[in-house]
DNA sequence: TCATTAAATTGTT
DNA sequence: AACAATTTAATGA
C-alpha cells in the first residue's frame, strides 16, 4: 500500500529522483498532518521550522495588514511546495497560510530540508525552476493587478493553480467550489460566479459542479477581457 | 439498485 | 446577504 505521502513523493520531480536510503530518510522524518478547512497550516511570524508540501486540498498563502484587511497572494493546490524562501533566509514566516478547504499537508524538517540542499543536485535544480516560476507569477500578477479588471485576475488565478512546472500530476481539472476562488482573488462569490461564467463562454474553462475544467490553459494565462 | 434525505454548491436577486 | 434550485454523498430498504 503506498501512503499519501508516497504518491505526493511519486509526483514531485525531486523526491523521484532521490536514492533508495534517501528517500526512506526523507520519508521518515516528514510529518503529514491533516488541517481542517479554515485551518492554519502555518502562521505569520513564527519560526520556520519545516518546509510545506500540500498532498491533498488547497491552501492559500495570505496575510493580513494591522488595519485588518486581508490580502491573498497566491493558492497553492495539491502537488505544490512552498516555504523555501523563509527556510533559506532564516526568518520569521511572513504569511498565513491556512487551508481553504480540508486538507493534507506534509512539513519537511528544517534539518531534512539543509541535508537535501547539501547532498541533491535534484533538489537544487527544482528549487531553482520553482523559485524561478513563481518569480514570473508574481511579476505577471503586479501587472495584471494594475491593468486588468476582475474577470482577468480570475482568469490569471486558475492559470497560476494549473502551472504544470510548480503542481505537476493535476491535469486539467480542479475541484475547487466558486466560493474558493472568491477568497483566492479576492472577490465576492458572486462576483467570481460572473468572471467564471464568462471565462465559460470565451471558450477557455468549463465550468462544473464543485470544479472547473480548463480548456485552454495558454488563452487563460493570456486572457485580457 | 433504487429512493430518501442531508449537505454542499450554484444561480440569482 | 439571503433565497431557491441543483448536484452530490450518505443512508437504508
Amino acid at each position: 500500500m503506498t501512503s499519501p505521502l508516497d504518491q505526493m513523493f511519486e509526483r514531485s520531480r525531486w523526491a523521484e529522483q532521490l536514492d533508495a536510503s534517501q528517500r526512506e530518510r526523507v520519508r521518515s522524518e516528514t510529518v503529514v498532518r491533516e488541517v481542517a478547512a479554515n485551518g492554519l497550516v502555518c502562521r505569520k511570524g513564527e519560526t520556520v521550522e519545516a518546509w510545506v508540501g500540500v498532498i491533498e486540498g488547497l491552501v492559500k498563502i495570505s496575510s493580513v495588514s494591522f488595519e485588518g484587511k486581508l490580502v491573498t497572494f497566491t493558492g497553492v493546490p495539491a502537488g505544490g511546495w512552498f516555504g523555501e524562501g523563509s527556510l533559506l533566509k532564516d526568518e520569521p514566516r511572513r504569511y498565513d497560510v491556512i487551508a481553504l478547504r480540508d486538507s493534507l499537508v506534509s512539513y519537511v524538517p528544517r534539518a531534512t530540508f539543509q541535508w537535501l540542499l547539501d547532498t541533491s543536485i535534484a533538489f537544487n535544480r527544482f528549487l531553482l525552476v520553482q523559485l524561478n516560476e513563481r518569480l514570473g507569477q508574481f511579476i505577471a500578477t503586479v501587472e495584471y493587478e494594475r491593468l486588468l479588471g476582475p474577470d482577468a485576475r480570475v482568469a490569471r488565478c486558475i492559470a497560476q493553480l494549473f502551472n504544470p512546472l510548480l503542481y505537476p500530476g493535476s491535469g486539467r481539472q480542479l475541484r475547487i467550489s466558486q466560493s474558493e476562488v472568491g477568497y483566492l482573488t479576492g472577490l465576492s462569490r458572486q462576483r467570481a460566479n460572473q468572471a467564471l461564467q464568462t471565462l465559460e463562454a470565451s471558450g477557455l474553462i468549463r465550468v462544473e459542479y464543485g470544479g472547473i475544467t480548463v480548456a485552454d490553459l495558454d488563452g487563460l494565462s493570456r486572457y485580457e477581457g
